[in-house]
Parts: C-alpha cells; sequence; structure tokens
DNA sequence: GCCGTTTTCGGCCCGACTGTTTTCAGTCG
C-alpha cells in the first residue's frame, strides 16, 4: 500500500531537523520544512501526482526532494534518512520539542552527556548534568524539565470550535481594560485553520506607556499555569487547559501591520516581506521602513506607518487579502494578477440541507428547528434524519420515515412560506456499500444525504466502493462530510479522493463542506480541488440542537478557505433555483 | 534545497524575549 502523503511529510519534517541539528545550512533545511508544509495539505495523494509527473509543481518540491518522494512511494524507505540516523539518533527529534531546546542544545546535549531522547535528557536534567555546560544553568535545567512535563500535558492541536469561544473570552476580557483601544484573535484562528495550536491576541493602545497595565493583566490571570515569556510588549502563558496564549500590544496607529503579521501565516508573511524588499521596503509589525539597495533600513528616511490591513498590502501593489487565503497557496499570486476570488460570505448562506431532530438523534422537534433556522436567515432548510442502519442514532425505518414525512409536510404549510420544510435523509451507506432505504423510497424524499459513519477503517479499495456506490445511485444528491474525520482525534477514511471526485463530477451529485467544528469536512484543500473539478458543493450544519444551527460560520470560513465562491455552494442558492436543480436531477 | 518582474547562481524575513553573559547566541513565532 502507498505511503500516506503525511507519513512522508512527517519524514521531511524529521529531516529537517536531524540536519539542523547537524549544523547545515538553514537554507536547506527550511526547504525540507517548506516541501512538508505543502505535502501536508496536498488535495491528492503523492502516488497518483508522482504517476503524472508532476511532483515538482508542488510548491517547494524540486528535483532532488522529487526525487526523495519517487523513493519513498517505491521502496518505502529514504536512504538520505537512513543514513543521517546512523549519524545522530532519531529521538534527538524530540528533544527538539520541549520549550526552550533547539538544535543547537539538542547537539550540544549529544554531544557533551550523550542524550538521545527525552528520557535521557531527562534523567541528565534531573541529575543536574545540564547546568555545567556551557551557556547553561539551573534556571535553563529547570526550565527543560517544566518544558518535558508540559509536553505530556499536551493533547495535541485544539479543534477550532473550541480554541475561538476561548479566545473570544479572553480578548472580551483584556479589551474591557480602559487602556484597550482595539484588539483582535490573530493567528491561525483568523485564518480559520481547523485545528489550533496556541492562541495569538493582538491589543492596540494609544500609547505605549498604556501597555504594561494590559500585560500585568494578562500574565496575572487566574487561569495561567505557566508563564512562558513575558516582556513590555509581548508576553506567552500556558493555561490550566494546556492551551498557549500569547499577546502583543501596540500602538493602534500600526494596527495594520501589526495585525498582518500576527495573522501569518509565517509562509505569507515571508512572501510580503520579500515582496516589500523587491520595492526597497523592509516590512515589520511595527511599519514598512524604506531601504537601500543592499536592504539596509534607510535610517533618515520616514517610515510608512499603516493603521489598517488594507494600507499594508497597497504599500505593496496588491489588494487586500483575505486572513482565510493567507497560506501562501498562490494568494500573493492571484492578488498581483487581480484574480483573487470573490469569497463566498455567511451572509450569502439560504438554506441548511442537513438538520436532525428529535425522531432520531436530535434534541428539537421539526418545528422547533423550523422556527430557529427562520431567526438565523434561512429561507430553507431539509430535515434529515439518520436512517434506520444508524440504530445507535435512533435511525428511522421507512415506515417512521414515512410518519416523518407527514409531519415535515404539515409544519412546511404552517410556517406558510416564511421558511420552506423540505423532508429528506442522511442515509447510511453500510459496511458493505449497499444503502439503507429501497430506490422507491428515495424517490419520495425531497432530498437525499448519504454518509459514511461505520467500518470506516476499512482498505482503500473497499470503502472507496462503498462511497462511490452511494455516488452512482441517481437519488442521492449529497454526501455527507465525505472524509469521516473527528477533529482532533479520528483520522479521515483511506479514500481514493481523485475517483470520488470523478465520480461526483460524472453523476453531478454534490459534496458537503461539515459545518461542524468536529468535522470541518471536506477540508478547505479538498474543497477547492472539489471547485476547480466542477463539482457542487453544499456547507450545512448537521444540526441536532438548536444552538448548532450557528456553526455554519465554520463551514463557511472553511470554504473560504478553500477559495471557494458563492455560485459553487448549492446552499447559497434561492430556493427556485434549488428547486430547479432538484428538478434536473428527476425529483418531483 | 528551491527558485527567477534584479538572478539558472546567489540569494533566501524579521524582531522580541531569555539566560547567560558583560555583549549576545539561541529560541520562538
Amino acid at each position: 500500500m502507498a505511503i500516506p502523503n503525511r507519513d512522508i511529510a512527517d519524514l521531511f519534517d524529521r529531516v529537517a531537523d536531524l540536519l539542523e541539528i547537524k549544523g547545515e545550512i538553514i537554507h536547506r533545511v527550511l526547504s525540507y520544512r517548506r516541501a512538508a508544509e505543502s505535502i501536508y495539505d496536498l488535495p491528492r495523494d503523492l502516488a497518483a501526482i508522482a504517476a503524472d509527473g508532476t511532483l515538482t509543481d508542488i510548491p517547494g518540491v524540486g528535483k532532488t526532494l522529487a526525487e526523495k518522494i519517487e523513493e519513498l512511494l517505491n521502496t518505502g524507505k529514504l536512504q538520505f534518512y537512513e543514513k543521517l540516523t546512523t549519524e545522530l539518533p532519531a529521538g534527538l527529534v524530540d528533544v527538539m520539542r520541549v520549550n526552550g531546546v533547539g538544535p543547537k542544545k539538542a547537539k550540544l546535549f549529544w554531544e557533551q552527556l550523550q542524550v538521545s531522547d527525552l528520557t535521557t535528557l531527562e534523567a541528565a536534567a534531573r541529575e543536574g548534568k545540564l547546568r555545567g555546560l556551557p551557556k547553561m544553568g539551573e534556571k535553563s535545567e529547570a526550565n527543560i524539565l517544566l518544558g518535558i512535563e508540559a509536553l505530556s500535558r499536551q493533547t495535541g492541536r485544539m479543534p477550532l470550535g473550541t480554541a475561538y469561544p476561548a479566545a473570544r473570552a479572553l480578548l472580551d476580557a483584556l479589551l474591557a481594560l480602559p487602556q484597550s483601544v482595539d484588539g483582535a484573535i490573530a493567528g491561525s484562528i483568523r485564518r480559520a485553520r481547523p485545528t489550533i495550536g496556541d492562541v495569538d491576541l493582538l491589543i492596540a493602545v494609544k500609547d505605549m506607556a498604556d501597555a504594561a497595565p494590559i500585560m500585568e493583566a494578562f500574565v496575572g490571570q487566574g487561569q495561567v499555569a505557566r508563564i512562558l515569556g513575558h516582556g513590555p510588549t509581548k508576553s506567552s502563558v500556558e493555561l490550566h487547559n494546556g492551551l498557549q496564549v500569547d499577546l502583543r500590544i501596540l500602538e493602534k496607529t500600526r494596527w495594520g501591520t501589526a495585525l498582518a503579521y500576527f495573522t501569518g501565516s509565517q509562509q505569507h508573511n515571508i512572501r510580503l516581506r520579500e515582496r516589500a524588499l523587491a520595492r526597497h521596503l523592509s516590512l515589520n509589525e511595527h511599519a514598512l521602513s524604506p531601504t537601500d539597495d543592499a536592504g539596509n533600513i534607510l535610517e533618515d528616511a520616514p517610515k510608512i506607518l499603516c493603521d489598517t490591513e488594507e494600507k499594508v498590502y497597497e504599500a505593496l501593489g496588491l489588494p487586500w487579502v483575505a486572513p482565510e487565503l493567507r497560506e501562501d497557496g498562490g494568494e500573493l499570486e492571484a492578488a498581483q494578477t487581480g484574480v483573487l476570488p470573490a469569497l463566498i460570505t455567511l451572509a450569502d448562506i439560504q438554506s441548511d440541507l442537513h438538520i436532525h431532530t428529535t425522531w432520531s438523534d436530535g434534541t428539537a422537534s421539526v418545528r422547533e428547528m423550523a422556527e430557529a433556522a427562520l431567526v438565523r436567515g434561512r429561507k430553507f432548510i431539509v430535515i434529515t434524519d439518520h436512517s434506520v442502519g444508524a440504530t445507535i442514532a435512533n435511525g428511522l425505518s421507512v415506515e417512521r420515515l414515512l410518519a416523518q414525512q407527514v409531519e415535515v409536510r404539515k409544519v412546511d404549510a404552517e410556517m406558510n412560506g416564511k421558511i420552506r420544510v423540505f423532508h429528506g435523509t442522511e442515509m447510511e451507506i453500510k459496511a458493505d456499500g449497499t444503502l439503507d432505504f429501497p430506490d422507491d423510497i428515495l424517490a419520495q424524499l425531497d432530498f437525499v444525504i448519504a454518509s459514511l459513519h461505520i467500518s470506516l477503517r476499512q482498505p482503500r479499495e473497499q470503502i472507496t466502493a462503498r462511497l462511490l456506490n452511494a455516488i452512482k445511485n441517481p437519488h442521492v444528491d449529497l454526501i455527507g462530510h465525505p472524509r469521516g474525520q473527528l477533529i482532533p482525534d479520528r483520522e479521515p477514511a483511506d479514500l481514493d479522493m481523485d475517483a470520488v471526485f470523478a465520480a461526483a463530477k460524472m453523476s453531478g451529485i454534490a459534496l458537503e463542506i461539515n459545518a461542524s467544528p468536529n468535522r470541518l469536512d471536506l477540508e478547505a484543500q479538498y474543497a477547492r480541488r472539489a471547485v476547480e473539478l466542477g463539482i457542487l458543493l453544499a456547507i450545512d450544519t448537521d444540526a441536532h440542537h438548536i444552538e448548532s444551527l450557528d456553526n455554519m460560520h465554520y463551514g463557511v470560513s472553511t470554504a473560504r478557505r478553500g477559495w471557494v465562491e458563492a455560485p459553487s455552494v448549492l446552499n447559497t442558492w434561492p430556493l427556485e433555483k434549488f428547486e430547479a436543480w432538484l428538478r434536473s436531477r428527476g425529483k418531483a
């Protein structure tokens, strides 16, 4: 079986770490990291790209790394890595994960104390052996022990849906301080990454003299378990729940450069700064500074302050780029040539095509969900409870499904046109690939979602065949949460997405971006690929409770990360267009 | 090791904070 993309990306990251410890020139190291990042976010299998002979089209992958990918795909191994691990212990990669330990210290510990992994590092620290090394003291040694402890506490990246409300609460507390003029959540939350490593908060003050009380309040909060750094303009804390939060404070006159800097991504920032240099400007979080031909800042020349992000991009000859696009995925080239997408917004959403009720495992009635959707501005919804095979979710038998239809029709009539309520199902794709309802029953429904919930660990060929069978059924309109991942714990199913996209294109069905923050499935890179291939998407809340109807924005943000424009999304369409689409698919 | 609106060779973003030092290297984002 082919090696998953993420395993190859992980290996490149390990190679980068080992090369850095060896003292290899940093740009060679960064090449491996950059390629790893690109590979993580690919919407296609490396094996398929290699078969097309287009590996070097991947950003950051040149001739050398393409050959290494081929070697990994063909042999499952990488000689270069094997050789590196004969020179250095592979466990040093873990040693570098400890906060405060970088390549130089990892090398020092290895050479002086034969530290080869976290276990031997901890032992050396406990025995007081680190403090004797050059540039090391008792404080550094104690911090390393704390860092090792923190590693074991870390549960990995946090779902966006957990991090965002927490960040919002922290920000609101800081904004309540009298010295705060403005504030924002920046970093990967602002870019709406599905998982969050740490929270980046930005506060603006009128004058930097106002920064100190805000900073003191930040590091002095009750939730703070440990202060990782504490300076006048920048502090970093770890909360009791394991979340790391960074705060930057800058003057309001520098808001634009500061927000752009703190939003990232790092690669996007690097591209912006390179672009600035090409225009004889040096860009940092404070300002744009004129430079000479060698890139040295001209101290006498006036700096350009930007109080908005628009001004930063404008100074670089570009239109403003939406945060969700700032991943160095071609957004600057698109901005340069004036072809940035007109990204979908929450206001474009007309309907919600995936909603559960008390008929299966929801907590509100059909009527309650309809009224709650109306309050949220939806023009129409589809009630899609689970089918009989979803026994844990109290799935509907054919008899109950038809009984439910009577109730849905009644509620639809009672809503009197204020919101239309359609009747559908979220039907199980069973483990053997068959569907849960016969065609003559499906034909009686307004809208049919088919979803994978069980046996998600089947081998690629088998699980892909299951999904393709559902896609080919003429009654199925939408595939719910196609990849089956649960954030952060469950990996997606091992699907051949090229085959899924080809089948979806052929049958004309839509693929879902499930807006539940525990799913966000399709992910952005797959949504982008789907749209490129001309496949329709739908963004649905999959709400099981009234409050979950508010999750729509997470799905919209995910779509925006995927460069998606409103016309590609089924539920931005007005009712008439939606109904016309259903008719074109042979529905009454 | 990658890459090209200066370049197929020679560049490759930039600053804050820490701990250990007497002026800065290492780490982080």
